[in-house]
DNA sequence: GCGTTTTGCGCAAACGATTGTGTAAATCTC
DNA sequence: GAGATTTACACAATCGTTTGCGCAAAACGC
């Protein structure tokens, strides 16, 4: 009962039909009423009806290889296996379906070999676009693909002037920094993450600045870099507490980092809120059901996503979109 | 300074050096030595450096529109944001990448009218082939994939008879019902996961088995499903607990379910492992970084991914391989 | 009722590769 | 050194679309 599958062209359907592949070809291209242009009502609505009975689905690379679109876009994330970025690429692969593009996503682990490599595979597979989500505060490898004449956003992480769709990171630097400063804090830590990661640089620079304005400065000593994830965090902030100089606050850029600082002062006896406050960043479905839920920003991951494949789209289209700048919330809850 | 980038074909090699196109792709196509057979040793030098200079890459879909091979993998997951279906997926991607694949991934949220639609349009991108990490245990829609003749293997989770990449589940449940009966637990729970999956369903197997050899039964009532993150395995750890009959000791066949319990757990004053063991499966990062270090089993989901591939690669080269079953390890930590 | 426009479609040339077949010249065989 | 074989290529068809151009017949204008 295996239905036939010979996949049918549009020569089949002309044959079937009795007309050319060229109208056939018109036809299915042309939405509702503009298929007038091209035949007669009857003829028209015959070669629809006759193209779904015998499930035609044209072959997208010999349409490609015709138009030069492929209906590709190449995105680029350090790692899937990061939280918040799977959650942007959900975004970014559900615009794409809805606009009628395929995605294909890779990881480059921030190193600027495996960008220039794997971006270099997507130019060969001639993709329309592409989307960085791993772009360097120095956008050294984004400038070489943008020479190259391939139109691209950046998601997540800013760099230069190319057009981005982030979250406005100051700001939610700023919110934390607002409120340690309002809870009474004076001696506060940052685990900052990366240091070639817009992320952490304005998330560092938001916090520092509401601090500053409350007459509070933080020394460079209990500013620590390192990866965004849980063993990260550990690492960071036993450095931190190593120095001695035991904070009142730990601002980390990212969730998981604050949820390995955690079990860190856990193991130094510092109690959480009441010695330390601790603040993560990105609102992970974690950070709620972790024992202690955490206090943090809440960013608006997928809809980043949503918006790059749309800047993208608008600059394939040849329009120059302002860049995206969303807005973070702070989420309190018992951490800090 | 930037490169002329107009994107060079065989056609232009060809005029560039004086020979013709079916010269130049079958120097070009033929690795090392093989390539003597289309020309001599000097014209074969004098293509090769070239298309290295000119800096040529062939254009997919030619090739693909002309071989009907077009070096496309589809990989279905239930989600990406699942950190171990990331992890699968990191491995296949890396796997495909060396085997000079592409694979597109998408989420069907383990929905069956998306598994359809998402194949579908996979299909008509014409894959070379596909690898579902979102089979059910009925293999409704995996089916009808097969049916069309498209070549498949399953990651994670076996179902029917179709090729698969997965870890002993059954193996895996069985060596944390051994360690629980070791330790003395006598009234067990599971939190099971979604009944669809062959993850769930095995690893319960495996554990009901070891305690049935050790005399003890565990009633259904103590057998609850529920999705496999936080916020499901702390759903189900209530609905567990809130039924008065109080486990000695909770296996979570995901990591991320078992610290969802754990917060109930706490919030209701057991202690863990004292009052309750504790189990996940995975051996998610977390699991180690969590402020009570999880007792858990570690599958090698990278190489599952991996392994997948491998077995894609193999039958769409026409063979019939075995479905590979890799081992899980049990690693005990302070939980249970 | 004769030009002019519109309607309704078909022809054929691309797009850039792959690959079966053909064929001069060079080399070998004895 | 004549025939057989091998070497080293070239020709041209083909994959399935898209799209510029062309052209009958019908409809229209006056």
């Amino acid at each position: 009962m295996s239905r036939r599958r010979e996949t049918v062209t549009l020569r089949m359907l002309a044959d079937g039909l009795g007309v050319s592949v060229s109208t056939v070809s018109r036809v299915l291209n042309s939405p509702g009423d503009a298929a007038l242009r091209w035949g007669s009502a009857a003829t028209i609505e015959r070669i629809r009806a006759y193209a779904d009975e015998r499930g035609y689905s044209p072959n997208p690379q010999a349409a490609s290889l015709r138009t030069s679109r492929s209906g590709l876009v190449g995105v680029l994330v350090p790692r899937l296996q990061d939280f918040v970025l799977a959650t942007i690429y959900e975004g970014i692969e559900e615009a794409a379906v809805e606009n009628g593009l395929s995605t294909f996503v890779t990881n480059s682990l921030d190193d600027p070999g495996a960008q220039r490599a794997r971006s270099q595979m997507m130019i060969d597979r001639r993709v329309d676009g592409m989307i960085f989500g791993d772009a360097h505060l120095d956008h050294l490898v984004v400038d070489e693909v943008a020479d190259r004449g391939v139109p691209l956003v950046l998601v997540s992480r800013r760099a230069g002037d190319h057009v981005s769709a982030t979250c406005d990171d100051v700001l939610g630097g700023r919110l934390v920094g607002e409120h340690l400063v309002r809870s009474g804090r004076t001696r506060p830590a940052i685990l900052a993450g990366q240091a070639f990661a817009s992320t952490s640089h304005d998330r560092v620079q938001g916090a520092v600045e509401a601090f500053a304005e409350a007459g509070i400065e933080i020394p460079r000593s209990r500013i620590v870099h390192g990866p965004f994830d849980a063993a990260g965090g550990r690492i960071a902030a036993e450095q931190l507490l190593a120095a001695g100089d035991v904070p009142d606050a730990i601002f980390a850029t990212n969730d998981f980092a604050a949820i390995g600082a955690l079990g860190v002062l856990r193991d130094r006896g510092l109690r959480v809120p009441d010695d330390v406050a601790l603040v993560g960043y990105n609102d992970t479905p974690l950070a709620s059901e972790i024992l202690v839920p955490l206090t943090t920003i809440r960013s608006p991951m997928h809809e980043m996503g949503r918006r790059g494949v749309e800047l993208l789209i608008e600059l394939i289209g040849g329009g120059s979109p302002a860049p995206e700048l969303l807005e973070p919330v702070l989420v309190v809850r018992e951490t800090a």
